[in-house]
DNA sequence: CTGAAAGCGCTTACAG
DNA sequence: CTGAAAGCGCTTACAG
C-alpha cells in the first residue's frame, strides 16, 4: 500500500512527480529514468490510489449509482449492462443499490446524496420512494437521472417507448387473427399507461374496440389477478397483453388452475424479455425493449449534466420494441371452448 | 450545502462546535442556545457532510460492497436484506455489484480495491474471479468475506450448511417412499459438492445407494441438462433433487417437453426457496436456507476484522434448511408409466 | 524540468 | 467550555 509521500521518499522524488507518474499529467517532462524509478516503488509497494482522498480533491468520486425497486427483477439485466459498458467507458464505477433501501434516515440514502462518494444517480423506481426522500433528492446538487417513469425531477427522465411496446404486442395478436384483445397491468404507473395506450391506439388503427385495462398489481401476482378477474367478468378475450415476463408467470399459474390452455384458449404476449420467457412451457412470446441503450443514455445524461452540457431527456425510441414470437400465441380458437 | 467552515462563519462559532454539533461528540460542552444555533443554520443551508472528506479523515467510508455472479438470482433476495439491515444497524451503507464487473482494470473494481470508499467486501462468486483478480483481493487490506464457497481468502469464508440442505431435501423424498432418487447439479463449484453429499448421506442411512450427482452448468439451463441425460440413460428414477429453483423452471420445461408429469412420474425438490417457487405448475418444493442469517453474519465478520476482534468462519447453520413441501412431490407411482 | 506549498472538507488532540 | 491548528492523501497552480 503506501502512499504517494512514501513513494516519492523511496525514489527519491517529490510527491507532485509520482503524483504526476500516476496520473499521466503534463507535469511529466521528467526523464524516462525518473519515472522508471518511480513505477517500480509502485509496483514494489503495491500502491493504490486513495479514493477519498481523490475524491475530495477533485471533488469528483468517479462513481454513479444505479436504484432500481426490486433488484431481482430479470428485465433490469440488460440496463445494468448498458449502464456498466457506458459508465467505465467514461472511468466511471458504478453501484447498485435497492429503492427499498431509501429511507429517510438510511445511511445508504445519506451516502447517495451526501457529497464526494456519489457522482450521480439513476433511479427507476415505480413510486416507492417516498416525498421526503424526493425533497432531498431535489435539494441536493447530485443529478438523479428517472428511468422508466415520466416523472423525472427537473424533467432529467428517459423512458423506454412504452406506447410503441404495447402497439407491437397487440398488432402481433391482430396480425394473428384475434379480435377479443384484452391488456393487463394496472393504471398506477406511467410506463404501464403508455403500453395501455400503444395497446387501444392498435385496437382502433384495426377498427377494433379496445377495452379499460385491468387494473393490477405488479409482479407474478399481476397475472393472476388479471385472469381472476377475467374470468369472474362474462367477458372471454382470445388473448392477451400483460406488463412484463413475471406477470406472464403468474398469468401461467393462473391458467393452469382455472384449466385455460396457453395458446389454444388463450394468446399471451408479455412486454419486456427475459431469459425466463424461454424456460415457460410454452414458451412465452415478449416484446424486446431497448434496456441497454437506456442504461447507456441514462450514462451520457449524468456526464452531460456535470459537464454542464445540455443533453436530450425523453423516450428512447432506438432500436425500436420488437415482438419475439414464442408458441404462448396462436391464432385463435375456430369454436372457442368454454371457460 | 455549503461546509462546516460556512456554518461556523454564520453561526459565530468555530469548526470544531460545528463538527461536535453533527457528531454528537464530547466536545459537547456547548451552551444549549449555541447548539440551537448552528442546528439552525445547518437546517437553513441544507447542509450534507461530504463523505469524501470524513472518509479521509476519519479512514473510513462506512460503506460496504456486496458482489454476486448474477445479481438477478433471487436467490440472493433473503441475503441482501440481512446484509442491509445488518448494515444500517451498524451504521453503514451497503452497494451492490455484479461479480462479472471484476475484472482487472476496470474502473468498479478499481473502486472496490482502492483504499478509503470501501470498508469492506462481501463476494459470492462461483468462481468466475479470475486469478489476477484475486492476487489483487489478497493484496489489498479491504476485508472480502466469501460467502457460499469454502475457499475463502485467508480462511474467510461464510456458508449456509448446504450438506444438510441436500440432506433435508432427500429425506422428505425417502419419507414419501421413493428410492430411486438422484441428485443434479454438477460438481464444480463446492456447495453443489455438500448438496450432494447430503444427499448422499440421507440415502445411505436409509439402506439406499447413493448414485454420482449429475453432472450440469448453472441456471435452469442446468435442470433440462439433467433430465436430458437421464432420459438418455436408462435408469428412471421417481424423484429428483435439483440445485436451486432456476434449475427447477428448466426441468419443468425439460419435463413438458418429455411428456413427464410432475410429480405423478418424478417428484422433484429444489434446494433454496424463491417466491417463484409458487408460481410454478405444481408448486415447487423447496428448501429454504438461512440466507439473511448469513449476510447479516457477514457484516458482523467485516465488522470484527475492522476492529481487529477475532471472529468465527465457516458454517451458518442457524436456523436449519427447512423444507418447504410444495406440490411437487407425491408418493412414488405404484406403477410407473414408461417414459 | 522539478519541488514546495496550498487546499479539498472534515475530525480531533491540544492549548487556552 | 471553546478555538486554532494539524493532518488524512491527494492534485495542481506556482515558484524556482
Amino acid at each position: 500500500m503506501g502512499t504517494q509521500k512514501e513513494i516519492a521518499r523511496r525514489a527519491g522524488v517529490s510527491v507532485s512527480v509520482v503524483s504526476a507518474v500516476i496520473n499521466g499529467t503534463k507535469h511529466t517532462r521528467m526523464s524516462d529514468e525518473t519515472r522508471a524509478r518511480v513505477e517500480a516503488v509502485i509496483e514494489e509497494l503495491g500502491y493504490v490510489p486513495n479514493d477519498a482522498a481523490r475524491a475530495l480533491r477533485r471533488q469528483r468520486s468517479g462513481t454513479i449509482a444505479v436504484v432500481v425497486e426490486k433488484i431481482e427483477n430479470p428485465i433490469y439485466r440488460d440496463m445494468f449492462h448498458g449502464i456498466y459498458d457506458a459508465a467505465e467507458a467514461r472511468g466511471w464505477a458504478v453501484v447498485l443499490g435497492d429503492a427499498r433501501w431509501m429511507r429517510s434516515g438510511s445511511h445508504f440514502l445519506a451516502r447517495l446524496l451526501g457529497q464526494g462518494s456519489i457522482d450521480g444517480i439513476i433511479l427507476r423506481s415505480e413510486g416507492l420512494v417516498d416525498d421526503e426522500v424526493v425533497a432531498h433528492l431535489r435539494a441536493r446538487p447530485t443529478p438523479v437521472i428517472m428511468v422508466e417513469g415520466r416523472h423525472g425531477l427537473d424533467g432529467r427522465w428517459l423512458a423506454i417507448d412504452d406506447a410503441a411496446a404495447g402497439r407491437v404486442a397487440t398488432q402481433h395478436l391482430i396480425d394473428l387473427g384475434h379480435r377479443q384483445i384484452e391488456f393487463a397491468g394496472g393504471e398506477r404507473w406511467v410506463p404501464t399507461v403508455e403500453r395501455h395506450r400503444g395497446y387501444a391506439d392498435a385496437m382502433r388503427d384495426a377498427g377494433l374496440e379496445p377495452r379499460d385495462a385491468i387494473r393490477t398489481g405488479y409482479g407474478s401476482q399481476a397475472g393472476t389477478e388479471a385472469l381472476t378477474q377475467i374470468i369472474a367478468s362474462r367477458r372471454r378475450p382470445t388473448a392477451l397483453v400483460v406488463n412484463n415476463v413475471l406477470s406472464g408467470l403468474g398469468l401461467y399459474a393462473a391458467a393452469h388452475d382455472a384449466g385455460i390452455a396457453i395458446p389454444d384458449d388463450l394468446s399471451v404476449v408479455a412486454i419486456h424479455d427475459a431469459d425466463i420467457a424461454d424456460d415457460l412451457r410454452p414458451p412465452l412470446a415478449t416484446v424486446r425493449m431497448p434496456m441497454a441503450e437506456l442504461g447507456a443514455r441514462a450514462v451520457e445524461a449524468i456526464a452531460a449534466i456535470l459537464e454542464d452540457q445540455s443533453t436530450r431527456f425523453g423516450l428512447v425510441d432506438d432500436p425500436a420494441p420488437v415482438l419475439l414470437p414464442r408458441a404462448s400465441t396462436a391464432p385463435p380458437p375456430s369454436s372457442p371452448r368454454p371457460w
